[in-house]
DNA sequence: AGAATGACGCTGA
DNA sequence: TTCAGCGCCATTC
């Protein structure tokens, strides 16, 4: 299978999986990074979600860490914070650090299998 | 080719 | 709960 980080498609499956979340709920990068078989490689989707060129069809604002927290990093130009911003317009409260509670907000992927 | 970095995650204290 | 250490692997210099 292609479901390896340096297959040509990979950052497709992400944005696929992405775009499966629901509005209004969250999902970790590990958790992305499952869904799409790329077991461990979580890094690999945070990868993926900087490539997108903003603004974007792509929920990507709705993965964060396992740490329910929002990666705040001047890399991003800003990002992070257009990240809690729209967090906090679909209705999810986003602490000034840029925390909040994964675990009410969590996604519940649906089987692959349906 | 080698070294450093990073939108991560788990374990231990 | 918070902080530190280690493993992970593509990206970048």
């Amino acid at each position: 299978m292609s479901s390896l980080p340096s297959a040509p498609g990979f950052d497709q499956r992400v944005y696929a999986a992405v775009a499966q979340i629901p509005c209004g709920q969250l999902a970790t990068y590990g958790q992305i990074a499952d869904r799409i078989g790329a077991f461990g490689c979580a890094r690999q989707v945070g990868w993926a979600l900087r490539r997108l060129a903003l603004p974007s069809e792509i929920p990507w604002h709705r993965v964060v860490n396992a740490r329910g927290q929002i990666c705040m990093s001047l890399s991003r130009e800003g990002s992070d914070w257009i990240q809690r911003e729209l967090l906090l317009a679909e209705g999810i409260p986003v602490d000034a650090e840029g925390r909040l509670p994964l675990r009410r907000y969590l996604w519940r992927p649906p089987p692959p299998a349906g």
